[in-house]
DNA sequence: CTGAAAGCGCTTACAG
DNA sequence: CTGAAAGCGCTTACAG
C-alpha cells in the first residue's frame, strides 16, 4: 500500500539508510543524491512510518492532554482555548495533540495517565484541573515521564508548571473598583476552596482589600459553587445587609450574571447602584445586559506555553528538576458593568 | 525502562508468543497458564508498547478529529461537544482521540488530512466544517481510508457521514411559532450559504412556510453572516418593513441576542412584540435576557455515533462502499423569548 | 560519503 | 496447547 523507505531506496537507486540520514539530516549526505532522495520522496508521496520511527526512537511525537473529570465540568471556553494554545505549539514543532479522557467514575482516576505512559502512546503529558490534595501525576513525575501540570503546583510533588496569576487577577479587580471609587466591595468565591483557583482568587481579594481599605470585612464574603443558581441566594444576602456594598466581585462569568439578574429583581440598577465584575472573560461576559466587566485568564497562552515547556522538557532542552513554574498575569477587559 | 513482553514471559516462564495469545485472545492458552501470564503482568506493571504493536498489526488505536480553520471559528461549545462525545466512544473501544489542526494559511489545506494517512498515525478521520465544494477529504476517500464527515456529505465524493436535521430543525422552529400564532416569520441565515447548515436551515424555513401559509415573503429573509454585529442592521430592516413580522428565527444564538438587542431598542418588546428563535442551544441563549428559545444540533451525541461508526470502519465491521448517512434530529428549547 | 546488518517490541503463521 | 522464528518499517552504530 503506502510507500515505505525500501521503496525510496530503490526509487532513488541508494541504500535505505541513506534515505534515512538524509530525512533526518543525521549524517551528511551528497547534494546531488540528497537530491535524488527527495524527488523520490515526492513521487511516492512517502511519508515514514510513525510506529516504526516511534518503536526505534522511544518517541511518538504525541503529546497529550489528560482531561480530569473537573475540567470536562469548565467553561466551554476554557477547555478549547488550552486545546487551541496546544494545537498550535504542536503544530510548530511537529507534535500531535492526543486527548486523554478520565473514565468516569473510574475507580482509580490517575489509570489515564498512567496508561499513556505505560503504552509510551504520547511522549509527555500535560494535566488540568486537579483539586488541592489530588495528584494523580505524582507516580508519573516520579519516573520522570515529562509532564507540565495546568496550575498551581503542589509542594509536596514538585513540577513544570504553566498558571494564571489569579491572586493577582483578583486584586486587579479590587484595585480597579477603589480607583471608581468603590470601598464596600464583596466577593463571591467562584467555586469550591478546593479548587486552587478559587482559593488563589480569594487571597488576591483579601490582600488588596486590606493593602487598599486596611482589611476585609467577612460580611462581604459569599462562598459560590459549581451549582446554576450560585450566588443567587448570596446577592439577596449581600443586598440586604445594613451597609451594603456598592460592588461584587464574582468568581466565575456565571455567577456574575446571576448577581445582575438578582439585582435588577431587587430594583437595585447595575452599574450605577452595583457595580460587578466577573472572571472568565466568556462569551456570558459579552452577552450579559450589561455587559460584564471580566478579568481574563489567558488559556490560549497557557496550553501554548505549557506546550511548548513539554516539548522542551521531551527533547531534553530543559532539566527535568530545574523545575520551572510560569505565571502568566490576567487581563481585565472594562465593560459596562463596572 | 518500561517492561517488555519478554519481561512477562520470563516471568511467568512461558514463551513470548504464550503471552501475546493470553492478552489478545488470539489462541487458546490453558487457565493455568493465563493466570500466571496476568499475574506477572500485573507485578510488573505491564503494557503493550503502542509503536511495536502497531507496526505489524497496522493500527495505531488512535481516531482523529481534523479540524479546519471553518470548524476553529465555530461556536466553542459545538467543536468542544464534538470531541467530547468522541472521547466516550472512543474509551468503549480502547481508542485515543488525536486532533490534527489545519495550518493556519496552509497552501494546500488538505494536507494535514492526508498527512495523517501518510504517517499512519491514526486510523481513520473524522473532519467537520467543510464549506460548499470544499473536499479535502476526496483523496482519502478514494484511497479507501477509514473516513467519517461530520456534516452533509456532497454527491461527488460519497462517504459515510453523520449530520444533524438542520432542515427539519428550521422546520420545526416555523412550526412552534406557527402553533402560537405567528404568519409573518421572518428568518435570518446563520452565516454564508456556502455552509451547508446555512443553507438546510434556510430550505427547512421556507419549507415550512410553503406547507403552513402557502409560501414565504421574500423581504422576510435577510443574510447573516460570522460578523460580530451581524442581524442588528438587518433586524432593523425587518421591524421598519410596513407588514411587519411578529417574529424572527435567527440563525445563530449570537445573532438572536442582537436581535433581542435591536428589538428594545426600536421599543419592540419580546416575546410580547416579536418572538425570537435561536440556533445551537449555547450558553448565550441561556443568558440573553428574556432567554432565548433555540434549537439543538446533538454535537455530542453526533461527534459519539461518527466515532462509532468510523471504528467500525476501521475493524471492518461495515463495509466501506455502503456508505451510511446518519441524520440526527434536532431538538427545541422552549424558553421567554418565544 | 554510503552500504550491510542488527535491533526496537510486538504479532502471527508454522511446527510440534 | 506452546515454542522458535520471521517480519513489520524504521534508525543507528559499524565498516569501508
Amino acid at each position: 500500500m503506502a510507500a515505505t523507505i525500501k521503496d525510496v531506496a530503490k526509487e532513488a537507486g541508494v541504500a535505505v539508510c541513506t534515505v534515512s540520514f538524509a530525512m533526518n539530516g543525521s549524517a551528511h549526505v551528497a547534494e546531488e543524491t540528497k537530491k535524488r532522495i527527495f524527488e523520490a520522496i515526492e513521487r511516492l508521496n512517502y511519508r515514514p512510518n510513525q510506529s516504526a520511527r516511534g518503536l526505534v526512537t522511544k518517541r511518538t511525537n504525541n503529546i497529550g492532554l489528560a482531561v480530569s473529570e473537573t475540567a470536562d465540568g469548565l467553561e466551554n471556553g476554557i477547555l478549547l482555548d488550552v486545546i487551541k494554545g496546544m494545537g498550535q505549539a504542536a503544530g510548530q514543532y511537529n507534535y500531535d495533540v492526543m486527548l486523554s479522557f478520565q473514565k468516569p467514575h473510574a475507580a482509580k482516576p490517575d489509570d489515564h495517565l498512567l496508561d499513556v505512559y505505560r503504552k509510551q502512546s504520547a511522549d509527555g503529558l500535560i494535566m488540568m484541573g486537579t483539586k488541592k490534595g489530588e495528584m494523580p501525576y505524582r507516580e508519573l513525575v516520579a519516573k520522570r515521564f515529562p509532564f507540565v501540570l495546568l496550575g498551581r503546583p503542589s509542594a509536596e510533588c514538585m513540577c513544570h508548571s504553566v498558571n494564571a496569576d489569579n491572586e493577582q487577577g483578583a486584586y486587579m479587580a479590587v484595585e480597579y473598583l477603589a480607583g471608581k471609587g468603590h470601598r464596600r466591595i464583596a466577593f463571591i468565591t467562584p467555586c469550591s476552596l478546593e479548587v486552587d483557583a478559587s482559593q488563589d482568587r480569594l487571597n488576591g481579594y483579601r490582600k488588596a482589600m486590606t493593602d487598599f481599605f486596611g482589611g476585609a470585612d467577612d460580611e462581604l464574603l459569599a462562598y459560590g459553587s459549581f451549582a446554576a443558581d450560585s450566588g443567587y441566594a448570596e446577592t439577596e444576602r449581600l443586598l440586604s445587609l445594613k451597609d451594603r456594598p456598592t460592588a461584587i466581585i464574582a468568581g466565575r462569568d456565571a455567577i456574575a450574571s446571576r448577581v445582575i439578574e438578582k439585582a435588577a429583581e431587587l430594583g437595585c440598577k447595575v452599574p450605577e447602584d452595583l457595580a460587578v465584575v466577573g472572571f472568565d472573560n466568556s462569551v456570558v461576559s459579552q452577552v450579559a445586559r450589561p455587559s460584564i466587566t471580566s478579568i481574563e485568564l489567558p488559556m490560549l497562552e497557557m496550553g501554548y506555553r505549557a506546550s511548548n515547556l513539554l516539548i522542551q522538557l521531551i527533547e531534553g532542552g530543559i532539566s527535568y528538576d530545574n523545575t520551572q513554574r510560569i505565571v502568566l498575569p490576567c487581563i481585565l477587559h472594562a465593560r459596562e458593568s463596572a
